[in-house]
DNA sequence: GCCATGGCTAGTA
DNA sequence: GCCATGGCTAGTA
């Protein structure tokens, strides 16, 4: 039985991307030592929608389709335009220029 | 038993 | 498109 997974650290995580990046569900999962727990981290962000402080927006899916959000994806795909980052259809245009290296934010 | 996922197969074009 | 996974909530006893 492993140490049971903490919004707290999903956020902290989170506030470390900056504007024009992206990252996964799978991606904050393995960071936080959980790497099979990506529905889990989608329950949380969703769970708590912590409006400006948190950019939940900037979570995506691991084959760079946009994902879901409790505000529906238009407003999330609103966002993470104004911040730069390019789309085709609900694909994001250049996923692997927009992915965030998890590791490097320290 | 739901889901803001993800990885892997089968099987079509 | 199937299903394992993990955290949660609704709703029964």
């Amino acid at each position: 039985m492993q140490k049971q997974l903490k919004a707290d650290d999903v956020y902290d995580i989170l506030v470390r991307i900056p504007e024009g990046k992206v990252t996964t569900y799978g991606d904050i999962a393995k960071a936080l030592g959980h790497p099979n727990a990506s529905r889990a981290i989608g329950r949380i962000l969703n769970k708590n929608p912590n409006p400006v402080v948190v950019p939940c927006h900037r979570v995506v899916m691991s084959d760079g389709n946009i994902g879901g959000y409790a505000f529906g994806k238009a407003r999330k795909k609103e966002l993470l335009k104004k911040e730069g980052v390019c789309f085709m259809g609900d694909d994001m245009h250049d996923f692997a220029a927009c992915r965030a290296d998890l590791q490097k934010l320290h």
